[in-house]
DNA sequence: GCTTTTCCTTGACAGTCGTCAAGTTTTTCT
DNA sequence: AGAAAAACTTGACGACTGTCAAGGAAAAGC
């Protein structure tokens, strides 16, 4: 094969891969809406479907078997979710502000995106009992866990301290804290919801020390 | 009807509730075994009978539905679990007594138990799209609460301080401990949750605050 | 001991599931 | 425009699901 040929050979598998990846993303997306709506337990590869603009059957042609699928339309999520609070900790110059904006964003995002944040919470239980899971999952948390590392470090450096527990520890309660809200807004419990965010800025609090 | 015969007939009846509520816990039992071994969206009924030594007809003659049935393992749950601290409490004498007990018995059940944990998470989160499993769930969430509390709140009693968080956050925050242990111990990842144990005594101590 | 009630098994039902092969439509290439 | 390849639909398969009715086995009542 010459150059040419084989340069032009290269442009039509990109442009096949492209178009094949683009394709799996939008069904992957598909996937992600229906997962969020209905849980793990009660998705059906014709449910994902209905939500798509295509059959059933397609979904075969573009992901192995079912796992494949949900697997895809996990890191999907990942895409979306990780880089949430990024801006807040870039444009934020004091402390007070930071805190603010992180709880603000942090409930907002906890009423807009509420069924994606349950279909987050029920994979990563899935990965509990189905291992083919869990590296994905264990990935996502670490990411997420590094977000809100960003956010409380950059915190305490604003506050002119230093953090007082691990990153680990951090992510936990926040996300401890987080979870019990997502249960009390779906159940329509919104004074619990309102009593969290209260309480949530002394608990960013407690993380950090501030320098004598 | 005599009063000898209404107190013979309430007898016999009363008699033939226990049998029945006795075969009920049996088979609520049963049913709780295999939850905690496939999770929920893999428990069938047939699943569940072979797990008891009946076959699955007997289910719906004691259980209206799977839900009714899965409703009752739920409780079962809630028996075992949520008083499973209070010994500590009732026996320590000193603040480090309780925290290193309290400590020991938090990562013995994470290990001997573990399948059930899970089971109560994935059943948490069940409740997030499956709005009949909400209440009991909320319930024993709320009993959890008071569990966590009933210890750090005498944890504080014997350090002679107060605790400096609401029973809340002190349970969202061990919870979350909780979680991240178990995924990392499932995942077979010992020396994420060895650090965990260490860090989780400075998580108690940072709730409560000392007298001067 | 015989009848009645309770308890449990069996088998079938209507439906859903993931998967895949066969065939049709659409796009791409020459 | 015609041929080849890709994209998609349809329908079927075996397996599995919750539910329930019919009937057998065991226990209780007399």
């Amino acid at each position: 094969m010459t150059d040419v040929a084989s340069r032009k050979q290269d442009r039509i598998t990109r442009r096949q891969v492209d178009k094949f990846d683009a394709r799996r993303t939008e069904l992957a997306v598909a996937t992600l809406h229906t997962l969020a709506e209905l849980g793990y337990a009660r998705t059906s590869l014709r449910e994902i479907a209905q939500n798509s603009e295509f059959s059933h059957g397609v979904l075969h042609y573009y992901f192995a078997d079912k796992r494949d699928l949900i697997t895809e339309a996990v890191r999907q999520y990942e895409v979306v979710c990780v880089t949430r609070y990024d801006e807040v900790v870039a444009t934020s110059t004091t402390a007070d502000q930071l805190r603010d904006e992180f709880v603000a964003m942090f409930f907002d995002t906890l009423g807009q995106d509420a069924t994606l944040h349950r279909l987050w919470y029920d994979l990563r239980n899935q990965s509990l009992f189905d291992e083919s899971f869990r590296a994905d999952v264990l990935d996502i948390d670490g990411h997420r866990e590094d977000m809100v590392w960003r956010v409380v470090s950059r915190y305490a450096e604003l506050v002119g301290g230093t953090v007082a527990v691990s990153p680990t520890m951090i992510y936990v309660t926040l996300d401890g804290i987080f979870q019990r809200a997502l249960l009390n807004h779906l159940a329509g419990n919104a004074d619990n919801v309102a009593q969290l965010r209260v309480e949530l800025p002394a608990a960013i609090g407690l993380m950090v020390t501030k320098a004598e």
